[in-house]
DNA sequence: TATTTTAGATACCGATCGGTATCTTTGTGC
DNA sequence: GCACAAAGATACCGATCGGTATCTAAAATA
């Protein structure tokens, strides 16, 4: 019945996914405490205060997205079909979000990034990992000739989740798929140019 | 010494600052009442409640933002150097940001799209009024021959719209302008491509 | 099975939240 | 200069915030 290290993934599944839709700051521990089922006594046994739950909620988020994302694209064999699982990937949540409230490295980018030192350095660092996840991609492209030789890794890397994280803020807005949709094809143009 | 309409603007510019840089629920009235040296019986004089304030507040930084951004776009004369214009406008949220917080589009969008249907409605119109005025300069464009005949003005808007801000959170989170220069160099050659 | 440890529930703390009722002060029209 | 209306200050409200001390009950150890 009991099942600390069970309690505590779901704590975290919880929250993460309030911390997600609503806000980090907006959602409070008696939000949580009605998600789960659990009380404070529960919380705090789990994480020493708030600000850890948080940070701890991020990581699990980022976990779970990472994760999604890496299956698509290891089933994708060249450069150009992975760059293009990876952009799927994003338009996934507008179509059918895998955690509801969108993309949650933008939104901690966004809340974080003036206020909550702790979250914003954890979000600086995801987006260096996804943006040497895109290099990586480009690197293995040009090495097994797929892409053009000396083309500007970091230039595409920076290019694609910019493009992509604000077609998620706009498509969230109108509601509806046609922003993202655009940016896709966009960048459909951008890889093509750059195949070998 | 009394002036209700400038209690009113300074209210409005102080709440609109700290809305910007810490969010709109994380902002409390006394934090407005600490900024502005007014008390609540001032703020709630001029305001029906806190909801009010938000929705008012944010028509202020976007009537800020607007009115700079009209400004440094008249001052050119062609399409091209038109769109280059609303490009360093938006570059300089990193460099010399006009508003703390960074782009109040962005941050508004990110906090309000799944909670504040009032705030969410009229970003959704923020965006809407941005996208067409770049539709403008690009109809402009193509009539003064300055630009290609027959291009998709939907998409280039959507395209510069979203990488901007896209941009604007990855170079916030960096704390430098080095991802915002890569994307502004990628919307340079965007732009070279449809110039006539 | 008896003992000890640990997971989780309960009840409470001071601080702060958005909001309101009331009072004082300031400016204005006669 | 006096009456009145409007601007703003003060003091308070119940609700909720993050956090903690304490208690109970379940699991682990012996």
């Amino acid at each position: 019945m009991r099942n600390p290290i069970e309690t505590k993934e779901a704590i975290l599944r919880h929250a993460g996914g309030l911390f997600n839709l609503q806000g980090y700051k907006a959602t409070s521990i008696s939000h949580i405490t009605d998600a789960t089922g659990y009380t404070k006594g529960a919380i705090y046994r789990h994480f020493k205060n708030k600000e850890k739950l948080e940070e701890q909620s991020l990581v699990y988020l980022m976990g779970v997205m990472f994760e999604k994302l890496r299956t698509q694209i290891k089933e994708q064999k060249t450069a150009g079909n992975k760059l293009m699982a990876l952009i799927h990937f994003f338009e996934s949540y507008i179509t059918k979000p895998p955690i509801k409230g969108g993309c949650p490295l933008l939104n901690v980018a966004i809340e974080a990034d003036d206020n909550s030192p702790h979250l914003r350095k954890k979000a600086h660092t995801i987006l260096e990992v996804l943006k040497e996840s895109i290099v990586t991609i480009l690197s293995n492209g040009i090495q097994f000739g797929q892409l053009k030789k000396g083309i500007d890794k970091e230039y595409y890397a920076t290019v694609i989740i910019a493009s992509l994280e604000g077609a998620i803020m706009m498509s969230k807005l109108s509601k509806n798929n046609h922003d993202i949709q655009i940016v896709i094809s966009h960048l459909e143009k951008v890889i093509k140019e750059i195949e070998a």
